[in-house]
DNA sequence: TATTGTTATACTCTATAACTATA
DNA sequence: TATAGTTATAGAGTATAACAATA
C-alpha cells in the first residue's frame, strides 16, 4: 500500500503528456507547422534583410509592375496602414518606387526598381531552396494533395 | 498613338494583379489557410467563450489530468509566462484547477473540473463540426497526406 | 459623396528578464 | 545553485477610425 502511494505520488509528480486529442484536428497541426515554416523562412531570408511580409511584398510588385497599393493590399490580405510601413522600407532602400498614376493623383503605381529586381532573385532562390530543403522526405503527390487541402480551407471558410 | 498612349495609361491605372509568383511557395498557402482557420475556428467556439489557444490548453488538461503548467507549456509550444493569463481564464471559470504537488510544493497539477469536462464535449464537437465542414470537399487520402506533409515541416525544421 | 494613401491608435500574440518560493 | 510559477514589459502582427488630397 505505501507502494501504491508511492505511485499515486509520482503520477502528480510527472506525468506523461500526450496531444492525442488535439492532434485529430488538422488546425492544430497547420498552426504548428506554420509557426516552424514562417520562422524558418524569416531566418532564411533575414541575411538579405527581408521577412516573409517584406518578400510577398516585392514578390508582388515585381511579377505586376504598376499596381496600386489597395491592389496589393488586397492580393496579400493586409490591411492597407499595414502596408504603408512596409512598402516604405521597400522604398526608403531602393528596391521598389512609388510614381504618381497620373489619371489618378490619389493613386501611387508601385514598380521594381533594378536593385529590387536582382533582391527579388536572390530572395525567391533562398526561399525556394529552403522549401525545398524542408520538403526534401515529401514526395510530390503529397505536395501536390497539401496544396489542395490548403485551397480547400483558405476558399471555404466562407460557406461555414 | 493616342490609342497607345490610352492603353499605357490604363494599364498604370489598373492592373491584373496575379500571386502565381507566391503561390508557387507552399509557405505563402500554409500562411493564408492558417488564418482562415484559426478565425473561422475562434468563431465556432467564441460562444463558449473560448478561444483556439484555451480550448488547446484545456483539452490537454483533459486528457492528461495531473500535468504541471512547465509540461502543458512545452506541450502547446507556449511561453510559460503567456500560459499563465490562458489557466487564470479557466481557473477563474472553474473549468480546471491548480492543485499544489505534495512532493514538489513549487509546481501546480493542472486537473479539469465536471464543468470543464462538460465544457470541453461541448466545444469538441463544435470544433470538429466546422473542420469537418471546411474539409467538405477534400478526399480523405488529401486529409492524411496534408498532414504527412505538416508533420515533416514541423519537426524537419531543425534540419535546415 | 466616395476613394487613395496616410496617421494614430489599440488589441492580440509572442518573447525575455527578473522576481518568489521552493528544491 | 537550479527550477516552477509569476510579474512586468517589449516587440511583432493585425485591426479600426479619422484625416488630407483627389475623384
Amino acid at each position: 500500500m505505501s507502494m501504491a502511494k508511492r505511485k499515486i505520488r509520482d503520477a502528480a509528480a510527472q506525468v506523461d503528456v500526450s496531444d492525442a486529442v488535439l492532434a485529430r484536428f488538422l488546425g492544430y497541426h497547420l498552426k504548428r507547422a506554420q509557426t516552424v515554416l514562417m520562422g524558418d523562412m524569416n531566418g532564411a531570408i533575414a541575411p538579405l534583410g527581408l521577412r516573409m511580409i517584406t518578400f510577398s511584398a516585392l514578390a508582388m510588385v515585381v511579377a505586376n509592375a504598376g499596381l496600386r497599393q489597395s491592389q496589393l493590399a488586397d492580393a496579400l490580405a493586409v490591411e492597407r496602414p499595414n502596408l504603408v510601413v512596409i512598402l516604405d522600407d521597400l522604398e526608403e532602400r531602393g528596391l521598389i518606387t512609388r510614381d504618381r498614376v497620373p489619371s489618378d493623383r490619389r493613386a501611387y503605381a508601385l514598380r521594381p526598381t533594378p536593385a529590387g529586381r536582382t533582391l527579388f532573385d536572390e530572395a525567391t532562390a533562398a526561399v525556394a531552396a529552403h522549401e525545398a530543403r524542408m520538403l526534401a522526405g515529401v514526395s510530390a503527390a503529397d505536395r501536390a494533395a497539401a496544396l489542395r487541402v490548403l485551397a480547400a480551407i483558405r476558399h471555404g471558410a466562407g460557406g461555414a
